[in-house]
DNA sequence: GTCAGTGCAAACTTTTTGCAACTAC
DNA sequence: GTAGTTGCAAAAAGTTTGCACTGAC
């Protein structure tokens, strides 16, 4: 069984159950779009989203896709990274919950690592007047890659 | 003396060293938006910083400013924060060193706190293939303005 | 004098909005 | 039946680009 399909059924019930509690519909767009969400293993944007879905001949428009991510991420179930100005993409919060990110400052690249320390100490922190539901640490840096080009151009000179 | 213009001799000065290691020139358009931009404590925006200057009363277009982040970005000098999609927001690299960010993610409101403890761990994270040069650690979660409000909301019904 | 840097406006991309048509309840 | 939901197209917002002019070297 694909750990991805098994997540949604568990993050389908969590948002039939949000619908339900904020007195909204249960509708097929809402429900086909978040089990198109369910099959992206990393990060994706609202055009994967439609793209995909029209591969798969379901019709629907971006702007019902932007209306149910902000559903999504009311419900807990979706996180926002911003890696950068033009690009904003989306997580399904439990596949983020399991890593951080470096992101390579100079070609986007994007890295996922794990770190067991880290949100422990986070979990512990006491911000005054604020209630903690999620954290999102990203390291900014320069992949193999890029050093490695860049060691070449200096030598060019 | 004003911690921001204190701070502003030594950021000029490395922006110096940078234009002149990368054989670019030093423009007044150059220093006088670093200035500007040297005179914001917190977060600040492309429009904030054409706004202050029009306000100043020195002319400047947008894309050069857009143009000049960019070469302050790469010079290390300036970190880009993407708290939400639509608002990209940037900020001194020494004065984003000092804290890290509480967003809440119903008025989005964000919060500056302290730590100690986590810069240090993440300091020492070693993650293969990747040279570290600077993290954000950003926590969402509600703000007690927010709480009280949805408090209110939920005796209402 | 030369070429990098800049301003301007237009183009482009992503997201939001208004309204008519549709559908879950 | 009646609201909430959706699609469409247009608008808005933010950023990038192309080109002619300017100014640092």
């Amino acid at each position: 069984m694909s750990s991805g399909l098994y997540d949604a059924n568990k993050i389908r019930d969590a948002f039939t159950q949000y619908l339900t509690e904020k007195a909204l519909r249960k509708s097929t767009v809402r429900f086909t779009i978040l089990e198109h969400i369910c099959h992206f293993r990393g990060h994706f944007d609202v055009e994967m989203i439609w793209r995909r879905m029209e591969d798969h001949n379901f019709h629907v428009s971006r702007a019902s896709i932007y209306n149910i991510i902000d559903l999504l991420m009311d419900a807990g179930l979706v996180v926002r990274h911003s890696f950068s100005s033009q690009l904003v993409q989306y997580e399904l919060k439990n596949v983020a919950a399991t890593h951080h990110h470096a992101v390579c400052a100079y070609c986007s690249a994007v890295k996922e690592f794990k770190n067991e320390k880290i949100p422990k100490e986070i979990a512990n922190l006491k911000i005054a007047k604020f209630t903690h539901e999620y954290h999102s640490l990203t390291i900014y840096g320069m992949c193999s890659k890029c050093k490695f080009r860049l060691t070449l151009q200096k030598k060019a000179k």
